[in-house]
DNA sequence: GATGAATGAGGATTCATTCAT
DNA sequence: TATGAATGAATCCTCATTCAT
């Protein structure tokens, strides 16, 4: 995708498409700066000059492709979801509510970890907009997107939940994986390990019951035997 | 701690106290507007500034007060902490390990969560220094009491439990309680009580299986029959 | 001087007498203060409420007695310059011309530098009102007087230049002799003797050839043959 | 040091420099400001929004190129030395030690004197950081490069006194040659003149003797024998 | 597009000074 | 008198954003 060998054509789309490509460069760094800068400093005290100078481009630059400071947490928080959609939306979407939760929640958390962990920006931008007017509640991608397909799947294990209980407990879930997240990306080696397991124990505890007293009357044991 | 009177009079606190009455009054005026800023800005968006004019002073007359913003924050969490304690923390320091985990978890939640709806800027201070250098860690007096507490709470009812699975429990509890606490602000009315029920519910869960299978060997069956 | 043991008089004049006494105690304090704080950080960079707390009063005692900053510096000088007249203004006033130069500066200079090292902030105000808005110079009590008596002593030595010639070298001279203070005052020790002593010595090589030539035809060699 | 071009570019520093020449004005612009409101106000009552308002720019822009009140003052200073050197470094390291003393001094001083009245803001950084914490004693250029040449030269004609002697000997030396220059700075016209001819004849009666004394066994007469 | 200069309002903080008690 | 609270303009400096080249 970063590479477009923008062959010379005619004349008319000839310009755009190489600006294009030189843009979508520039973006990448733009947002990849960003993400540093955010995951040091948060998204409130992070300056549009600090990321222009993390992209090695002056501010002008930066507001040649965005418009302010919050639309580069949106794209940001944008391009993030599309690499999680891409990376793992497959997997999400085809998720199989008849496996038992444990293996369930492995093929969720797992890669949502995995992904965190490499994009530690994506943690910070999953927060969305704690504080009334910093990002917009509809700018705000990742929380929002996140938490509906948390409330998505909750969905198919508990048909005859009411929406408001469904929301409720996807919130709640969704809340505490965030907070287990953050927990993880502050340790490092086993001890951050220990924690995405510790993570994965305290969803399925939580979740276990539901699932369990739901649709299939299983003979599903305490989860951790 | 703003105020050193030390003067080399004679007499109890009575004589100094009446000079300080009117800032002891600004004090609280102060802190009550930092609590407000605090929660609708967060605290790197809070300015200085915002709050005077929110206790209806001057920029001078809070920097008569507090040397600087952290120690606005500072305050006021060791304030509230110090309320925290003057209401519920004989209840906590009397915890009866021996109680079924469910009281147990009402006799700590339910303060815990009463004492967040009325003091909300609780919550923004529980969440501590997210951001490596906003409030110094040795400052974020809230966070590190809580969570400390939590973990001694939990040494109690898991005696053989090595210290980093302990600490890591203790992490992940709170982590999720502030979470829900979050959540539950987040609502009103009815939604919020539903919350609360959630949390309850979610922490309970977590804990049970850790509990149960440690010290007393009860007959203690799930909490959700 | 500070102590007046305020003799209980009829009415009228009892309680101002009283006052009196208190108040000079609290204005000694304050400009004691004020010197401390004048030396270490300069006129400009002293705060009053830096005064007020080096005096251990507050800052609308200080505006009690002085009416602004620069009042402060003005009365310190007044009474230093006060203190200096009291201790050696005799001398200075019995200068005998017919000394040999040498011992008629050690006669002026060895009690200034003295003065000087037991004052230190007599040495910050000597300088004056370098920059102008600062302390307006009529107020600039020190400086000026120094200046007039260094001048008279010369006029005494050489009564036949004219008084711009008599003007400038005294301001030369009293130049120096500033410089060499600052000199001596920066070191400490033996060092600061020696410097005492190049002090001395440069105004004698300056002085020496204008004396030595004005009224006694003595067999003075001058350097500039 | 304000500007770090750093351009991965292959092309020498003229295509970078373009872009640069309106700071670079800007910088020079701002330097001339300082140095107005340095020699008017000192450099502690100096404020930052001054010198812009007196460059014609906003605050932000002086911040652009100077990263503190500091900088400002240590660049201006190195500006100084550098154009100093450039118009008279050569003849100050080409000085003759055979020559008289008082042809010497004219080599050094009606230079040093004809610099200071055309660059005014010299005199004042020459002063140092008289007050501690003002300019950081490392950063003060013009005093400690100055002294140091003034140790050095004297050097040539002592050589053999004592490092502390020389430091001493250079110390007053320049001391009186800075209080001269503010004396001269302080006149016009003929008495201006007058000034210079003073602090000349000042210098050279301060270092006769020592010089005379030195090197060539002349007849030279002390006045202290 | 890219640059870096420019802006000016705003942020934290200080300070000389005044006021109520 | 003495206190300490109160003021508000001014300080240094930053930042999102715009402009000229």
């Amino acid at each position: 995708m970063p590479e477009a060998p923008d062959t010379e054509e005619q004349a008319g789309p000839a310009q755009p498409r190489r600006r294009q490509a030189r843009g979508e460069r520039r973006i990448a760094q733009l947002l990849e700066a960003a993400a540093g800068v955010f995951c040091r400093s948060g998204y409130t005290a992070a300056s549009t000059n600090a990321i222009a100078r993390e992209a090695g481009v002056s501010p002008g630059t930066l507001y040649q492709f965005f418009p302010n400071k919050e639309a580069i947490a949106v794209e940001l928080g944008g391009r993030l979801m599309q690499r999680w959609r891409e990376t793992h939306g497959a997997a999400f979407d085809a998720i199989d509510p008849s496996l038992p939760l444990d293996e369930l929640l492995d093929s969720v958390l797992d890669p949502l970890i995995e992904f965190n962990c490499e994009n530690p920006a994506f943690a910070v931008l999953m927060h969305g907009s704690e504080i009334p007017g910093r990002i917009t509640e509809e700018h705000d991608a990742v929380h929002s997107a996140l938490l509906e397909r948390v409330e998505r799947i909750l969905g198919d294990f508990l048909p005859d939940a009411a929406p408001a209980e469904l929301s409720r407990i996807a919130n709640m879930t969704f809340s505490s994986v965030k907070g287990g997240l953050e927990l993880i990306l502050a340790h490092e080696g086993t001890e951050r390990d220990a924690y995405k397991v510790e993570l994965k124990t305290m969803v399925q505890r939580y979740l276990g019951p539901l699932v369990d007293a739901a649709p299939e009357p299983a003979d599903a044991r305490t989860h951790t035997p």
